[in-house]
RNA sequence: GCCGCGUUCGUCUAGCGGUUAGGACGCCGCCCUCUCAAGGCGGAGAUCACGGGUUCAAAUCCCGUACGCGGUACCA
């Protein structure tokens, strides 16, 4: 293959959603795959509703993804000369036309249609004015859009994923081009900057299937090539409708703010419409190029579902080291207890998070002392006459030493025999004195990490707020309200 | 309404005429074990949407139907 071109084009009215993310994924991956260009360019023709500021953050979601691009942005709000130009020379070759009818005149045209039950389509009425009488109207100050002579005939799509499409003559009504205060539209600046670009594969959301016979008429007009379609299934919530806000995250900046990493939503989306053919799943970026292909794409829609994306995410995140780690999770807030300590704590937590997100919330632990514990734990493990043991358990850890948790565990279990307990029935105290909750990383490791004069603090603080059970019914009085006395009596 | 596309375990998918329909997430069980994960092992889960064809043989090819999704602008 001759190196392809291709172009990812979001319109900035919006975030970048997965879809669209998906959409670029696939145009990079296979541009990288085949040594092509990957051009990106921002349809802001939409004036009213194109914000800067999301042009600003679809490209750092674009730079956050890794799929870097070799040509633009390109903004089509800038290159109006090129549309009027493209939209002269139609005119002038007869490929287009300019229709004088007014908004209010479609409108009635459209409701007659409406009220005789078919679908509404221009006549293409304006088709039969004659060349001067249509300048001398323009030229009188008439306003009118242009048109494009859409070609009597069945108009095929050959698309690389849902297959050849045919689009019967008038299916398709003679489109406009270019509005009538002079602004060109969609369909026309994409084809226009499509040749401009010299777009060689279009590779896009099904959404735009039915869009593509309308552009096969343009390029044709256009005396342009039309470039290979690929069109993708759509990206759908768990419920199957269409992914919104409501089925949770959508758009890529939430996914990143909630700990998620970049190459696993690159590996997650890319498997949603796409799969390698073995039964391979995990893989880099890098991996993917080598393995792409637009005849491996799959047509039919795909759910989005969150849990295997977090367990993906979960899957790359015990891939990165530790020392990277700390800078991931600076965003999501670290505790303040030294290198060394962080560093043997995300060891000891790693496994356990699917985000960066969970992982600081279980880092917090090695910041200050929990403040509350875990109801049901609580209710389990904290009645009076566990507190003496807590203490004992205490003094036990304390004198251990080397403060090691081989040394830790040995001396734990020694106190249980003698008491003739089991491991578990001090251990889960002493888990929830120490962390809040009931379940943690192992409880000797944890506390060789923690130290020993915050595991006796700890320890003795839990000891002495189970020791009083009437303290403790103040202190829990329900559930999701802090665990701490709050002053008074 | 009209036009278009889609339909394999709950979900993502492999499969491109002959398979015990494979894998992954999730779920269940076992191992590990001080708890929870991770990891290892095992299991349940798909009459391949339905109905007709074609064929010795169909999840795979063809035609209908149902359902889903998309489009139907002087939006993108």
């Amino acid at each position: 293959m001759t190196a392809p071109r291709v172009r990812f084009a979001p319109s900035p009215t919006g975030s970048l959603h997965v879809g669209g993310a998906r959409t670029a994924l696939y145009n990079w991956l296979f541009a990288r795959r085949h040594g092509g260009t990957f051009i990106l360019r921002i349809e802001d023709t939409d004036v009213e509703r194109s914000r800067r500021e999301l042009t600003d953050q679809i490209l750092h979601a674009m730079r956050w993804l890794g799929l870097a691009w070799d040509e633009g942005p390109f903004f089509q709000s800038e290159r109006q000369e090129l549309y009027r130009e493209a939209a002269d020379r139609l005119l002038a070759g007869g490929k287009a036309y300019r229709a004088f009818e007014t908004p209010e005149e479609l409108d009635a045209m459209k409701k007659a249609a409406e009220a005789s039950g078919s679908a509404f389509r221009y006549d293409g009425r304006a088709r039969s004015i004659s060349q001067e009488e249509s300048d001398r109207r323009a030229a009188a100050g008439e306003k009118f859009v242009l048109r494009l002579r859409v070609p009597d005939e069945t108009l095929v799509v050959d698309d690389v994923v849902q297959g050849k499409t045919e689009f019967p003559a008038g299916a398709l009504d003679d489109f406009v081009l270019v509005r009538s205060d002079g602004h060109p539209l969609y369909h026309f600046t994409v084809c226009v900057d499509d040749v401009a670009m010299g777009i060689t594969h279009v590779i896009r959301g099904v959404d735009h299937l039915p869009n593509a016979p309308k552009h096969v008429a343009l390029f044709r007009a256009l005396s342009a090539p039309a470039p290979v379609f690929a069109h993708l299934g759509m990206i759908l919530g768990p419920d199957g409708k269409k992914l919104s806000k409501r089925h949770g995250a959508a758009g890529v900046e939430e996914f990143e703010a909630q700990g998620y990493l970049p190459e696993a939503l690159d590996n997650f989306l890319a498997l949603l419409g796409w799969s390698p053919g073995n039964d391979r799943e995990r893989m880099s970026l890098a991996e993917m190029v080598a393995l792409f292909s637009l005849e491996r794409l799959g047509p039919s829609p795909s759910r989005f579902d969150h849990e295997k994306l977090a367990w993906m995410n979960g899957q790359y995140l015990q891939e990165i080291p530790a020392e990277r780690l700390v800078d991931l999770l600076k965003p999501f807030g670290v505790p303040d207890c030294g290198a060394d300590v962080l560093l043997r704590a995300i060891h000891l937590h790693l496994s356990r998070a699917r985000t960066l997100a969970e992982l600081a919330r279980s880092l917090s632990i090695y910041g200050a002392d929990a403040v509350r514990y875990d109801e049901a734990g609580l209710k389990k493990w904290g009645k009076p006459e566990v507190a003496p043991l807590v203490r004992e358990l205490a003094g036990r850890l304390t004198a251990t030493a080397p403060f090691a948790h081989a040394g830790l565990e040995e001396a734990a279990r020694a106190l249980a025999a003698e008491k003739g307990l089991k491991l578990g029935e001090l251990a889960q105290p002493a888990r929830l004195a120490l962390t809040g909750v009931l379940a943690s990383p192992p409880l000797f490791e944890m506390i060789e990490v923690l130290g020993r004069e915050t595991t006796r603090r700890r320890l003795l603080a839990f000891a002495d707020r189970i020791a009083d059970p009437a303290a403790n019914r103040i202190a829990t009085p329900a559930a999701g309200s802090p665990a701490v006395p709050s002053g008074g009596s």
